[in-house]
RNA sequence: GCUUCCAUAGUUCAAUGGAUAGAACAGGGGACUUCUAAGCCCUUGAUCGUGGUUCGAUUCCACGUGGGAGCACCA
């Protein structure tokens, strides 16, 4: 059972209504949820749109096609004509109770599209700089990446989760230099962490500069066993506890690609690309002019012969697109810092790659986070870990899931810690700079991913102690108004769609904010569960229909939502 | 200097060009012998400035102010 929102059927009645009353063809307006529910489920603003072609007064009509549109709709109970001109809808009864039954016919369901069916979408995050422990600026990238990743799978799509490390080049031949020269324990991941803190304060005081960038010409010709070695070590340490740490978060993997192994590939893709004109040679560098197309130019070969990260993005997407040709889009989320960036290399990408010129080639920019206690520099040593936040979130969830009616408080402490995390990225628009308040996200209380949680699992209970009452949910008989909370209940599809074609998560975590507030206040000021209560069984229902609207929210999210808390 | 992103309550965030700018936290007050108080109810409090476009601007445009980021061999 498929409900169809009543959005189009009232664009289109309008529509008609508009062309019919005053002959008008092609009217611009919209047709949008009013931001106060008192004003009814749906509103147009086309009296307001018109009137100057009209040349009458917006209230007279919206009042003529309101007379119009009157009983002319099926999901629609009434309409009303408010402030300056608005035509207001409310939706009929029947309506928010077929949206009820639906959901708890298919839960797993609802909210799922095939918005994006036939694509085939490369979605690459996290991509962190392998000679570092994560550090939870590192944990933006791969939590939005994640919601992304799901919730264009919700939406039909084939999607392949793809990592793209940094395993080479000078950031990497600092660590790797600190390592040998300080005799650092390689299989300790502090220790790899303190080698590139150690190697970057010798990089730039100009101590061992020449050092460093010799480890980084050897470490790319392989040409010292030691260093090979050594660097390969480092890389296994750092290797497992990102997979560590990315499966603690619920991301899996589809393919990673090595920048060491896209380097080759790109600099003899940019280099083919010389004769032709793509690329040119400059000061003994390859570079791409990006003036030609309004930006600037970039070095994407070094004068070393060492493909930069600009070359190595080229050999990149050659390999993604060698697995993966019929890909349909192509998106890298990555920090905002690199926004210019990627403009230059995409401009280039197109011209190497004629396959790419219609697809979708995107870079989605995360903001930086930064503590409320002051700024973090992975090169200064002052960061702090995504081990210690996450640590950290863990034991304060541990303490309050103790106290609860969860059977395994450790699987419920995670769950919790991960959830408020989660929230606190996600619940602002991707982009704009995070300010982490881990007190904030430490209380669990207000709006956050615990709230959210309490929710589900207090319908959880309230269903559990029903049924044990003998009473089981329907549909058959409702009251007469819907509540509150049918009518923000089934803006949910819209609300997932939204989030997904702006790449926007946060739409999401808006919305069960809200969703949970509305039934938090519901469940206060109404008896769900009382046998003697003739919509007990459709309050029931409808409670279920909320705790499956916050299980498929949390899971779009990246997180989880427990039976019992 | 050029490019680019941003500026909303004390704080952290919302608001496809719409109606009285919405939450949370903090502050003040309250209800509960009733289905989970990580909850509920009430309350104080905001669009950086000046113009412009529009029936209507937090949103679009221009200028200004203030901040972040980027701009040749890092990623």
């Amino acid at each position: 059972m498929h409900i169809h929102t009543p959005h189009q059927a009232l664009r289109n009645a309008i529509q008609k209504a508009v062309h019919e009353t005053f002959g008008i063809f092609s009217a611009s307006f919209v047709v949008e949820h009013p931001a106060d529910l008192t004003h009814g489920d749906y509103a147009s603003n086309i009296a307001l749109t018109i009137a100057k072609e009209v040349g009458k007064a917006p209230r007279m009509i919206a009042e003529e096609l309101k007379a119009k549109l009157d009983d002319s709709l099926d999901m629609v109970s009434s309409i009303e004509v408010a402030g300056a001109g608005f035509l207001n809808f409310r939706l009929a009864r029947s309506y928010f109770a077929d949206v009820v039954s639906s959901i708890t016919v298919a839960p797993h369901a609802w909210g799922s599209s095939t918005h994006f069916e036939g694509e085939k979408v490369l979605l690459e995050y996290t991509s962190p700089n392998l000679i570092k422990p994560l550090h939870v600026g590192n944990l933006v990238g791969n939590i939005i990446g994640e919601s992304l990743a799901r919730l264009y799978s919700f939406a039909g799509a084939r999607v392949v989760r793809m990592n793209y490390p940094s395993d080479i080049g000078p950031t990497v031949a600092k660590g790797v230099w600190a390592l040998k020269e300080h005799g650092l324990d390689v299989q300790d991941i502090h220790a790899v962490g303190k080698a590139y803190v150690l190697g970057n304060a010798a990089y730039e005081d100009g101590s061992a500069k020449d050092a460093i960038d010799a480890v980084n010409r050897a470490l790319y010709e392989k040409s010292d066993t030691e260093l090979v070695a050594l660097h390969e070590a480092a890389l296994r340490t750092t290797i497992d506890a990102m997979n560590e740490l990315c499966a603690q978060l619920g991301t899996t993997f589809d393919g990673v690609i090595y920048e060491s192994e896209a380097g080759p590939r790109g600099r003899d893709t940019v280099r083919s690309h010389i004769a032709d004109g793509i690329f040119e040679e400059s000061n003994g560098a390859v570079i791409y002019r990006g003036e030609k197309v309004d930006l600037h130019t970039r070095v994407f070969i070094n004068a070393q012969g060492l493909p930069t990260y600009e070359a190595k993005d080229i050999g990149n997407l050659s390999i993604k697109h060698e697995q993966h040709p019929d890909w349909t889009r192509m998106l890298i989320v990555t920090g905002g810092e690199q926004r210019e960036y990627f403009k230059v290399m995409f401009a280039a990408a197109r011209e190497v790659f004629a396959e790419a010129k219609e697809r979708m080639m995107a870079h989605i920019p995360t903001g930086f986070l930064t503590l409320t206690t002051g700024k973090m520099s992975s090169r200064l040593g002052n960061v702090l870990t995504a081990d210690e936040v996450l640590g950290d979130l863990r034991a304060a969830a541990k303490e309050r899931a103790a106290e609860t009616r969860a059977h395994d408080v450790d699987e419920l402490a995670d769950m919790i810690a991960i959830a408020a995390l989660k929230y606190q990225i996600l619940r602002q628009a991707i982009g704009s700079d995070i300010i982490f308040d881990k007190e904030r996200a430490l209380s669990f209380e207000g709006a956050s991913g615990p709230y959210l949680q309490y929710t589900h699992a207090r319908i959880g209970s309230l269903a559990e102690k029903a049924l044990a009452a003998g009473m089981s949910p329907e549909v058959a008989v409702t009251p007469a108004d819907p509540y509150e909370i049918e009518r923000i209940l089934y803006r949910f599809p819209e609300v997932v769609h939204e989030a997904t074609v702006a790449h926007e998560p946060h739409h999401l975590v808006t919305y069960l904010t809200e969703l949970a507030g509305s039934f938090n206040s519901f469940y206060a000021h109404e008896r769900i569960a009382d046998a003697t209560d003739p919509y007990a069984p459709y309050k029931l229902q409808l409670a279920n229909a909320v705790k499956v609207t916050i299980a498929n929210g949390m899971y779009l999210l990246g997180t989880t939502a427990p039976e019992k808390m």
